[in-house]
DNA sequence: TTCAATTACTACAGTCACTGTAGTAATACA
DNA sequence: TGTATTACTACAGTGACTGTAGTAATTGAA
């Protein structure tokens, strides 16, 4: 885990860093489509053109650290627990990877701000679904690796798609009504429980 | 269903019909960046604004139509048979918004372009899997007002939504390593199976 | 038929996300 | 110490999308 990385590649994490830190900033302050690329890297003090060799799109400086969280729910799945079923494993890789990264990556606030602005901003939303479904096949993957007896390769994206999906959609539903973050919880892991009862 | 349209407004339909004529021929020609949206309003004859002014984004214009997709679900939805259950009635409304509708558009080749060009172009995935979020909304929120004793608020939207997800999931999973359209069918029923016996 | 209100469309100028390219200076490595 | 690598910069450009003001056609009423 302690990673011995020369000087060049610490000087890249550290602009890397400032260019997140910056954009959380000024997003938090204006608003999504208040900030301009070009005013994050001022703020970074590196060049406009330094923010594309770091991130794809503007949207994916908000996404940053969330392979993270997937690699978290993959090794939950390789980690198999003896004795552990289907829908256990299942539910514990999801658990991993919403609220355990949740509450790791909660201190510095981006996963808030994150939640906040992918609520009103349409671009921000759309990649952020489309990170989803890129993990989602990542997911069904581990799974029928894990269990060749039990999944085949229709049911296994079925079942991995089922569950991401009815768990964002209560979190969105729940947050649109104005939910805490404790009732958007439960909300989420009841939408969990739900779908693992159609595998049990 | 025959709406008595003024002239401004048949003017209207037939610039805007029009203008995704000349996309789907340029896009199907060239591929879908390859395709400017002055090009497009080139080959329409018309202003580069216009288009705007009837799409929202270029992605918008391969969208088209799937209001009528989703109309129909909830039709379906309302429309509920004498001793329907909650996973018959969920089962048709899906049947409905994507394969009833799929043989209805199929003849003007939009449904398939846009499948071929979603699977290969980031933005208008993107685009595609946040109009079926908002789609989702709207069904858990027919769905609930068809079974108010069986659905609350929270298990609606899980519903719908490992419903919305199963079905892309494994659609997805089933292009991507491939298949043809009865094969993608045939997951895609599956996959709508396994969450309908999570409410069985 | 005539006049006034509405509106689909156009022309034009501008913003901003994002890209290609060539150069520089620091780091890495032999 | 010299050579290769590479993170970054400067610069010029493309293309999606917006705001605004004007024109001409449709509409509905006098």
């Amino acid at each position: 885990m302690v990673e011995k990385l020369g000087l060049r590649e610490r000087k890249k994490q550290r602009t890397r860093q400032a260019l997140i830190d910056a954009a959380v900033r000024l997003f938090e302050d204006r608003g999504y489509d208040q900030v301009t690329v070009a005013e994050i890297t001022d703020a970074a003090e590196v060049s406009p053109r330094t923010f594309f060799l770091h991130f794809q799109t503007k949207e994916d400086v908000l996404l940053a650290n969330t392979d993270v969280r997937v690699d978290l729910a993959l090794e939950a799945i390789a980690e198999r627990h003896a004795g552990e079923r289907l829908p256990e494993v299942l539910v514990r890789a999801m658990d991993q990877m919403i609220f355990n990264a949740w509450d790791h990556d909660l201190s510095s606030g981006l996963a808030a701000l994150r939640a906040r602005l992918a609520a009103s901003e349409p671009a921000l939303q759309a990649r952020l679904l489309q990170r989803y479904l890129t993990a989602q096949a990542e997911l069904a993957q581990a799974l029928q690796r894990a269990f060749p007896d039990r999944l085949d390769t229709t049911t296994a994206p079925a079942l991995v798609g089922a569950m991401v999906g009815a768990v964002s959609a209560s979190a969105v539903s729940a947050l649109q009504r104005g939910d805490g973050p404790d009732e958007v919880r439960n909300a989420m892991r009841q939408a969990m429980a739900l779908v693992a009862r159609s595998v049990a």
